[in-house]
Formats: structure tokens, C-alpha cells, sequence
DNA sequence: ATTATCTATAGATCTATAGATAATGC
DNA sequence: ATTATCTATAGATCTATAGATAATGC
């Protein structure tokens, strides 16, 4: 009975895994459940006996994605320090996540975009309820009306800070390909861009 | 016989329209021909009988949206102007367009994650050739060493003026959700952002 | 006895084309 | 005579499942 709970585990751990390849680098649509089984090396018919669908692994894949970057960001965005070390930690945070998991922003971005939205709510309702977004807005406010930050719309900061960190890595094709440079070399740029962005971001936003 | 040409490319045109809202909003594996012939309002044989295949029809609608992002790009690089004046021009010109154009950001860069940049090949040559990219980086070496400019890694420059002008428009679903405001709000928040991407830059990268 | 895996195939969906029919311009 | 459009369907591709077989733990 153990050993059959861990090969259980095992192949369903093994098929997210490669669900998670595949999805990830063809979204939804792109993806194919053979596709899947043989990133997985496993017989197709298997992702049917432990997730029914495709819907549902993708489902799965989606949440997990989500919960890669959603908690992060509330729980920094909840704690209690000035808005410039948030961001400063919002920086550090997800040019590391992201360089962990590549793929997650345009993946996400592009399926919500794709009105694939209904995996979210979960997270988004958390989010909502306790408030964390707009606290944090009225954070920025409160402390511009102190003096410390320059007087700028808070949505625009908030766009500001997560196109600084997000919008490289969507960009990656392009550029490696524009400036001519190979994968780690794009990582090591990324690594680099982290204290450029934090002192851009003081230029920006600190009086 | 005029009649006829006029016709042709009356229809070739519509399917034209209709292929470019479904691919732009559903990229090349989430379109779908039959989708596309409805919203032409066309019989699906139609496409088929204009474009031969789904490629040569998805080719089609990704250069015209090549050509609506480059060729503006390279014009404002290669013109005689100080890089800072350049960066005005590309933040008020492509808010506009991409304004104009809502859904090309995303399209363009996830369908070249996808590798799908065999219809970029031509675009790219002509940049390549002419150095444009290559040329416009060393200007910006070059103000930075006259003392114009503060000594960033270009590349980084680069990196942070199209993060700040294109992201904004690629989370979009996103903001207009945590921020619960409907899409005209969210366009004129493009709008007013122009001055603001412009000021920022200042501080980030004039001495 | 229960759970996991494989084979074979149904059934749905999509792209593409053949071939008939209609419209157009000479 | 040429070009445009429509009908019908072939052929390819994908998701999903039924049912047989194998493995596991009691």
C-alpha cells in the first residue's frame, strides 16, 4: 500500500512535470495531450485515468503557476516596511522567480489574456478581500503626502515597477536575438539588471 | 473586369480583417478557419481559395503587424536626433500605436517565443544590415562618455525604454482587473502615461 | 479486491480539396 | 473563358473512453 501511494505520486508527479513543459511553452491551445504523455514518457491514456481532461491537468498547471507568483507578491506587499524596500524586494524576488521559471509570465499573461481566467479567482479573491492592493495604493499616497516619494499617479508606479522587472524576460526572443547573445548570457543580464532597476527606481520615485 | 478586381480584393480584404482579429486575439494554435470565416462572413472555402493554408493566411497578418512595429522603429533610431529626443519620440509614437493596435504586443512576442519568427527574417535582415541597432548603441555610449547621458549598460537602456512603453498594454487585463476600472479608463491611463514614461526617463538616464 | 497500465478505437474537430455552380467581362 | 463561390467530403489530427491485462497489497 505505501509503495503504491509512491508510484501513484510518482506518475502524477511525472506527468504535471511534463504538463508543465508543455503547457507552459505552447499554452492551452498550442498544447497536445500526446505531446504530454511522450515529454512524460508514459502511455497517453494515463493523463485521462489521473486528470479526466485536458482542461482539468491544464486547471492544475494554471494554479500552480499562479502560486508560484501571487503569494510573493502579498506577502510583501502586506508587510510592514516603506513602499521603496518593497519594490526594492519585489526586484530581487522575482528576477530570481522568474529566472526559475521563465515562462510563467508570458504564459500567464497570455492566457489570461485569453480570457482563461477562472483558474485566478481563487487567488484574485484573496487578494481582494483582504485588501492588499489598494492598502499598498494608499501606502504610496500616504507617503508622497510625507514628502519621501515624488508625486506620481500610484497606478503608474505600480505599472512602472512591474514592467522594470517583468516585461525583459517576455522580451528575451527578441532581444537575445537583437543584441546576439546566448541564453546565460541573457540570465547573467537579468542578474545584473537587478541593482540597476532598484536605483532607477529611487531616480524615479524618491524625492 | 474592374468590377471583378475590385471584388477580389473587396473579399480578400475582409478575410484579411477577419484573419487578423482572430489570430491577433488567438494566436496561430487558437484560431481557428472556421472561425475566421464566420467573422468574415465569408464560406470557408473561400480562405483557402485566397491563402491555399492557415500558414501562408497567418504569414500574411504577421508581417502587416511586423510592419506596423519596425519600420517606425528603425525611422526614429536611424533620423538625426539625441538619443533622449529619440526615446520622446518612441514613447509618444508606439503608445499610440500599440493604442491603435491593442492586441499586437502580446501576438507578436508569444508567437515568437512559440519560434514562429520564420516571417520576421525580413524585417530583421534589413535592421541587421543597415547596424540600426547596433548604431543606436553606441550612440548612447557616446553621450554617455560627452557626459550627456548617465553611464548605464545600453543594453539596459534599451531594455527599460520598450519595457516601459510595451508592458503596460501586455498586463493590461491584469490592471484593469486589480485596479477595476473598464477599458476606456484604462486607454486614457496610456494616454496620460506618456509625460510620465517621458519624465521618468529623464531622471533615469539624463545627467 | 483494488489500483495502475496498455491497446484499440470511437467520436469530435479541423484543415484542405475536388468538383459542381454561379457570376463576370470579353 | 475566366474568376469567384458553394457543397460535400476526404483525410489528418486530437481528445477521450471502453475494456482487457498487469501489478499490488490484503
Amino acid at each position: 500500500m505505501f509503495l503504491s501511494i509512491v508510484k501513484t505520486i510518482s506518475t502524477e508527479n511525472t506527468i504535471l512535470e511534463a504538463a508543465k513543459t508543455i503547457f507552459l511553452q505552447k499554452g492551452f491551445a498550442g498544447a497536445r495531450m500526446q505531446e504530454i504523455a511522450d515529454e512524460a514518457k508514459i502511455n497517453k491514456s494515463m493523463l485521462h485515468y489521473y486528470f479526466r481532461n485536458k482542461e482539468q491537468l491544464f486547471g492544475r498547471i494554471m494554479k500552480d503557476s499562479v502560486s508560484i507568483i501571487i503569494p510573493k507578491f502579498v506577502a510583501i506587499l502586506d508587510s510592514e516596511d516603506s513602499v521603496i524596500h518593497k519594490f526594492e524586494r519585489l526586484v530581487d524576488g522575482y528576477i530570481d522567480t522568474i529566472i526559475a521559471n521563465p515562462h510563467i509570465p508570458m504564459f500567464l499573461l497570455n492566457e489570461i489574456s485569453q480570457n482563461r481566467v477562472q483558474y485566478m479567482n481563487e487567488a484574485k479573491e484573496k487578494m481582494m478581500e483582504h485588501g492588499t492592493f489598494q492598502s499598498f495604493m494608499m501606502q504610496i499616497v500616504q507617503e508622497q503626502q510625507q514628502g519621501v516619494l515624488n508625486p506620481l499617479p500610484p497606478q503608474h508606479v505600480m505599472l512602472t515597477v512591474m514592467s522594470l522587472i517583468v516585461f525583459p524576460f517576455m522580451a528575451k526572443p527578441i532581444f537575445k536575438n537583437m543584441l546576439e547573445i546566448p541564453e546565460t548570457i541573457y540570465t547573467q543580464m537579468m542578474l545584473e539588471r537587478k541593482p540597476i532597476v532598484k536605483k532607477m527606481l529611487k531616480d524615479i520615485l524618491v524625492k
